[in-house]
DNA sequence: GAAAGTTATTTTTATTTTGCAACTAAGTTT
DNA sequence: AAACTTAGTTGCAAAATAAAAATAACTTTC
């Protein structure tokens, strides 16, 4: 049995933290954010924050407030992560963090380097504040996991994309490679892109730019048990 | 700019909720509890209560507590769901509710039965207090998802179960007929199970019993892209 | 107690999906 | 214009899946 106290529970520490991914080169890089307060004041870490109850009207709304006022960025693709709740993965007492995940081609966010904010190959992190190194593992894995049954990938990229890039994507994301055939069997039989008629035009022959139709949110791929 | 009162965030409510599934005959059923207190006092809701700070090492630790505590329960299977989590979902104010769910095999709780506690169709309830109805769909739609690539559903059945009952289980939870034959092609190519010398004595042709080897976790199938 | 009925389990066969390789297309560079 | 490179397509064998049929092991009925 528990008194009235107890039952009401004892203070506990919400937060929202954001793991924002995204695709440079060959490397999936993670942002972070030099704290700008204690505890671990200049340290690299996810940006995050208090929910503000008076102000976010959710969890989510929260993480975009986070990702605008912290980043200065809008998100297209904000998905909820998992919530990270435990009596000590805070030193300031009983804590929780729910995550939120966001992707963004890395042509959004390349005019918004500050000296505060920095990218960091998400596979390849030192020791950071609090469980970020978990978060953001989880993040990585979430993002893995659902690209083998979805088009997320997608998000990585700009609007206009060729197949090739979008493969690329997929790979790059995957760590294996993909065939080329079975690759574009599947993308046309979901019928979630649309080829435009601009062209990427290279040092060899152009391919078409595809781009999302439009009222498709996350396709998901088939599967059978 | 926000001054060191907001940022330190306004005192929110942090609970968690638990979504206890079962399998009833042909039925999904959810477990619902009369309110023991105000608000929605005695109308049938969600286990759920607030996370007590001084004992719950974790969030997981919570909803072992409120299952136990609540229910009478334990269950081998919880999994974190999702974090439900606005200003408007609890008449109290700013709330966020952590909610896991749990798999038990019918076998399990029939002697649980309290006049307090009580199994409701999950696809077919009446309106509940919070957000609970939305919880549990989040949860019966979790269940049916991970259910089309992983062995989750062995987790509704007893510890000893025939083939033919685990074809039923992921039919019924899939609501679509299975073909047999891949189905035990699949089991028994992934080989989580392993045969006992036991059968089920029926009307007809025994049924060998099964069960998941030991150190067996949950089973992902494979899915390629 | 043999035949019929029912469920369990395996085997066979047809259909669909995937993986690989070769081929054509369209540009640039030499 | 020949060689090179990337884009995109096509054909086919192998693998996986689905459907159907066959066989096995019991109980109940007549």
């Amino acid at each position: 049995m528990h008194n009235k106290k107890i039952d009401k529970g004892h203070p506990v520490i919400l937060t929202v933290d954001v793991v924002l991914l995204t695709l440079t080169k060959d490397l999936l890089q993670v942002a972070l954010q030099k704290r700008d307060k204690e505890p671990y004041f200049g340290q690299p870490a996810l940006p995050g924050g208090y929910v503000h109850a008076e102000e976010d009207i959710d969890s989510q709304a929260a993480a975009r407030r986070v990702l605008r006022e912290k980043l200065g960025l809008i998100s297209p693709y904000l998905e909820q992560l998992y919530t990270f709740a435990s009596a000590t993965r805070d030193p300031r007492g009983w804590s929780a963090s729910i995550s939120y995940y966001a992707l963004l081609p890395h042509e959004a966010i390349a005019a918004q380097q500050s000296d505060r904010l920095l990218f960091l190959p998400a596979d390849d992190l030192p020791q950071l504040p609090f469980d970020h190194n978990r978060i953001i593992d989880t993040a990585v894995k979430r993002l893995r996991d659902k690209s083998t049954y979805s088009a997320l990938p997608c998000h990585l990229l700009p609007e206009l994309f060729t197949l090739s890039e979008l493969q690329q994507t997929y790979e790059q994301i995957l760590g294996h490679p993909l065939d080329k055939s079975a690759f574009r069997r599947k993308i046309s039989d979901l019928g979630f892109l649309e080829a435009t008629s601009k062209t990427r035009k290279g040092v060899h022959r152009p391919a078409q730019l595809h781009r999302i139709k439009p009222a498709n949110k996350l396709i998901l791929f088939n599967r059978t048990i």
